[in-house]
DNA sequence: GACTAATTATAAG
DNA sequence: TTTTATAAATAGT
C-alpha cells in the first residue's frame, strides 16, 4: 500500500487555507477539492492522475448526487424538474423557520413556465381597516392617507388626459391586467399573504384574476 | 452472530407500507423507525431493546445533528441561532433556484426579534405606469383602473366621517403608519422587490420608514 | 413518484 | 466560531 505524503508543494491551497486558520485535521474534503477529483476515487491505496479531465465515460458512480453548478440550466426538462424539487423543498424550509422560530416568513416564486408558488406563515400581517380605527389620532392619519392616496392617483389620472376623461368602470382593474398582460410580482405576493387559502400552484392567470379580484375587493388597503 | 428475522410480526408497519407500495429493498430507515432507535445503536449483532426509552444519558453519539423536531424552540438563545442558520440557508436556497432555474423568486422573514431579512430576485417585477402605455386600450383600462381605485378610497373616507373631512397632508402615510405601530408584512416585501437595495438586515422600524416613503414615493402603482 | 449515492445542512459541543 | 457526526436534500437514473 502506497503511503501518500501531503506537504506545501503537493497541495499548496489546503496549507495556505491552514495557515491562515486555526491548525485542524486534514479532511478528506480538503484533498478532493484540492486534486479536483470525485470523492470516491479518492483512496489510500494513491491517487490517481488527471481523474478531472473530460473525455471518457463519467468517472462518477452511476447513482449518486452530483456536486452542483451554480449558473442557469440549459437543458428544459431538466430545469423544470429542478425547479420543482427546489421549490418544493423551500416552501419547507420556510415552513420550517416559521415553526421553529416562531416567526413570519413569506414567500413568492415562479416556475420556469410561469406557474406560480406561494407561500406565507402569516401571523404579523396586518390590514389597515376603518374597523380597526379605536382613536382620533388613528382616524386623522387614516384619512390623509387616503387623501394622499387620491391626489396621487388624480395625478396619474391626469397624465392620461385630465380627469374629465375618467368614467366609471368597477371591471377596470381586471381590463387593465389583462390589456397589459403584465402583473407586478409584489402585488401577487402581496395578496397572496392576505389570503387564507393554502400553500399551492396557480396558473399565472388565475392569479391575475384572484389579484385582481381581490385588488378591487379591499381598495385602499393594499397602498 | 445472531441472525435477525425480519418478519410481518416483528415488524408490522414496514410490512403493511410495502403492502401498499411497489415492492423495495428494506432500507435501514425502516428499521430505525420500526424500532425507534438511534440510527448508531443498530447492528447486525443484534437490536438493542427500549432503547428508545428517557432516561439515562442520551444514547446518541456526543456530537452530530440530531433529527429535527417540528415545533418552536422554547429556548430563546436557541430559537434565534436556528433562526439565524436557518434564514441564511433559505436566502441560499432562493437565490440557487433563481439562478438554476431563472426564475422570480421572492422572500421576506422576520427573526424572533424583529429584524427583516429580504430577498428578491427581481426580473419579472412590473410596474405599471404611464410611460409604459402604447395604446388606446391599454390607456382606457388603467384610466378607468384608476378611477376604481379612487371611487374605493372616496368610499373609505366616507366611513371616517365625509368627503369633507379631508385634509390635503403629504406625510399621511407616514403618520397613519406611525400611529398604528403596524405595517403590513406584504407592504414591506412589496416594496423591497421593487427595491435595489442588497439583500440583508434592517431593523424593523428602519423598514416602517423606508415601506412608507416608497409607498408615498410610488403612489399608485401599488394598487 | 422511487431509488441510491453523494452532497449539503445543521444540532450540539 | 469551528468541528463533527448525523440528518436531510437531491442529481441522475
Amino acid at each position: 500500500m502506497k503511503l501518500i505524503q501531503y506537504s506545501n508543494e503537493t497541495f499548496p491551497s489546503i496549507f495556505s487555507r491552514l495557515r491562515n486558520t486555526k491548525p485542524r485535521m486534514l479532511r478528506s474534503t480538503d484533498l478532493r477539492r484540492e486534486l479536483k477529483i470525485k470523492p470516491k476515487l479518492l483512496t489510500l491505496d494513491g491517487v490517481k492522475e488527471n481523474v478531472n479531465q473530460s473525455g471518457g465515460s463519467s468517472l462518477r458512480s452511476s447513482m449518486g448526487r452530483n456536486k452542483l453548478v451554480m449558473k442557469k440550466i440549459e437543458d428544459s426538462t431538466s430545469r423544470q424538474r429542478t425547479y420543482s424539487k427546489h421549490k418544493d423543498s423551500l416552501v419547507k424550509k420556510a415552513n420550517e423557520l416559521a415553526i421553529l422560530c416562531d416567526t413570519d416568513v413569506a414567500l413568492l416564486m415562479f416556475s420556469p413556465t410561469g406557474e406560480v408558488t406561494r407561500y406565507s406563515s402569516r401571523g404579523r400581517c396586518y390590514e389597515p381597516q376603518v374597523e380597526n380605527i379605536s382613536s382620533v389620532q388613528e382616524a386623522d392619519a387614516y384619512q390623509e392617507f387616503l387623501l394622499s392616496a387620491m391626489e396621487q392617483i388624480r395625478s396619474q389620472a391626469r397624465l392620461l388626459g385630465g380627469e374629465g376623461y375618467l368614467q366609471i368602470n368597477e371591471n377596470v382593474g381586471v381590463k387593465w391586467l389583462r390589456s397589459t398582460q403584465r402583473l407586478p410580482l409584489l402585488q401577487v405576493m402581496d395578496l397572496h399573504i392576505q389570503s387564507e387559502e393554502p400553500v399551492g400552484d396557480t396558473s399565472c392567470e388565475e392569479i391575475d384574476w384572484i389579484a385582481t379580484d381581490r385588488a378591487l375587493a379591499s381598495g385602499v388597503e393594499q397602498l
